[in-house]
RNA sequence: GGCGCUAUCGUCUAACGGUUAGGACGGAGCCCUCUCAAGGCUCAAAUACGGGUUCGAUUCCCGUUAGCGCUACCA
């Protein structure tokens, strides 16, 4: 049975390089119906925060992938330290009395460190006389060293890998707390749950190596790896919330406007591919074509700038996704955005605004910025010689809205008269029917840069039309 | 410092020894057009460097350089 587990730690939002391992763990239990396993790796209890936790699922959840089973590690504390004690009796770990050291971050440079002097030959009896004393330990892994071993396990991604015990130092198992750390919760819990494939970031490659060793004293086979590349920010480092900022947490993309379908699959596309031209992918697709075969090596820049915080390729398929979407549906999903703008907008009115911007818009919060005057009372003040049309002036721009104010009052208002009407106005004005639209654009959106007029102003109503022309005409004297 | 991983257009990537080194995003230009978009067409843009192996290297091997990761009683 194949099973596969996402192991975040809630000490920090649930960044975009979590999302992507969530989501290749995702597709290939899907890929090959196996399951999907959710484990708060929560053994870190001075980091891990409530906020963190929320700021995890509300992540996952607005992906819209979901999970078979879900498990919290610090509900399983005995498990791993039942663990730590079978690896111990097997005199396979040692307690280590050396005090914790406050970290200096610099210490050991420069030389390689395996052991603490004196710990690993402590007997039997003195080690439990000082332990029975109370004094603390650190409980460490035995690394076999006399003779040296290779180390090794098969990389679904990187292939053969070996690492001699000569190069792995005695890594804890237990902190003096009696809190097991990282490296025995995981190997604990991923051999309770039967994982079979262990799908995580490269930054794992090197502690596998540990893992194995783990497994090997708990008498459990290794699961499958398959490490995936690491996702850099544009100056080659490791995304992360202090250096790079809000850019990296999965939510601003939500609030945003992404399509998780869009974002789900935009990550796909960082160090996978389907090997095929395919770009825009649904999820049966991705799904249908994933495999470890097709997951690079090397890391993958995350293209964002300080401007421009979105991958212009995310925005890409965002955009894509949107034109594509049924009407009704886009409309939907924007009103939200315009509601927490503070404007007023009911689903009648979105679903005839939204034919409008469809294309126009790259993120559902675009909608303020492109369709915000279909919302407001009052124009934003614009300048008055936006209304000038190309090759003309401001007596051209003052004759069209003089003349668009009867015509207006008497078309009909739906697109194809709104049309009819404006260019039979051009022609008896004998300017260019361009010449006849910027002025009327201007004055109903303020701005020049608006979406197709006959529609808009179908939109926007006879009545505001009207108001808005006269309102221009006055700022034309 | 030690150990490990990696190296194709600006970015994401394709090419499992033989291609005019392909696609996409982004950029530039043209077309379409009521503005803006969208759409169509075109262009610029890459095998880090040096050695091998081979009839032939983006591809295999070695070295150099660069980047990244691990080297915690974080995960």
């Amino acid at each position: 049975m194949l099973r596969v587990r996402f192991a975040p730690s809630p000490t920090g939002f649930l960044h975009i390089g979590s999302a992507r391992t969530f989501i290749f763990n995702w597709l290939y239990a899907r890929h090959n119906g196996g399951t999907m396993i959710l484990r708060i790796d929560d053994t870190d209890v001075e980091r891990n925060t409530e906020a963190s936790l929320n700021s995890i699922f509300d992540g996952l959840r607005w992906l819209e992938l979901g999970w078979d089973e879900q498990y919290r590690q610090s509900e399983r504390l005995k498990l791993h330290q039942d663990l730590a004690q079978a690896i111990f009796e097997k005199g396979l770990a040692y307690r280590d009395f050396t005090p914790a050291q406050a970290d200096d971050g610099e210490r050991r440079q420069g030389e390689t460190w395996l052991f603490n002097p004196g710990m690993r030959e402590l007997s039997r009896a003195e080690s439990d006389r000082r332990a029975a004393a109370g004094e603390l330990f650190a409980l460490r892994y035995r690394v076999p060293r006399e003779p040296v071993r290779q180390i090794c396990f098969k990389d679904a991604v990187y292939g053969e890998q070996a690492k001699s015990t000569a190069d792995i130092e005695d890594f804890a198992l237990l902190r003096s707390d009696g809190m097991p750390t990282y490296h025995l919760a995981s190997c604990a819990d991923d051999a309770d749950l039967r994982i079979s494939h262990i799908v995580r970031g490269q930054d794992h490659l090197t502690n596998t190596f540990k893992h194995v060793l783990i497994f090997e004293a708990a008498g459990a086979t290794p699961p499958q790896f398959a490490h995936l590349p690491l996702l850099v920010a544009p100056d080659g480092t490791k995304l992360s919330k202090r250096r790079h900022g809000p850019v990296v947490s999965v939510t601003t993309y939500r609030d945003a406007g992404f399509l998780p379908h869009a974002f789900v699959n935009f990550l796909c596309l960082l160090g996978w591919s389907p090997k095929d031209d395919r770009e825009q992918m649904t999820r049966e697709e991705l799904t249908a074509a994933f495999s470890f075969e097709g997951i690079n090596r090397s890391n993958t820049t995350v293209n964002f700038t300080e401007e421009d915080p979105f991958d212009p390729k995310a925005v890409w398929l965002n955009a894509e996704r949107i034109r594509a979407m049924p009407v009704e549906e886009l409309a939907a999903q924007l009103l939200p955005f315009v509601s927490a703008a503070g404007f007023a907008a009911d689903r009648a009115k979105m679903r005839m605004i939204t034919p409008l911007i469809q294309e126009r818009i790259k993120l559902l919060r675009d909608v303020i910025a492109v369709a915000d005057f279909f919302f407001v009372d009052e124009l934003a003040p614009y300048d008055p010689a936006e209304l000038i049309p190309q090759k003309g002036d401001a007596s051209m721009a003052r004759t069209v809205l003089e003349k668009a104010l009867p015509v207006l009052s008497a078309a009909e208002f739906s697109h194809d008269a709104l049309e009819a009407a404006l260019r039979r106005a051009s022609e008896e004005l004998k300017i260019k029917a361009g010449q006849m639209f910027q002025p009327i654009r201007v004055a109903v959106c303020g701005r020049k840069n608006a979406p197709p007029l006959f529609g808009t102003l179908e939109a926007l109503g006879k009545q505001t039309c009207l108001h808005r022309i006269e309102k221009a005409i006055e700022k034309l004297q």
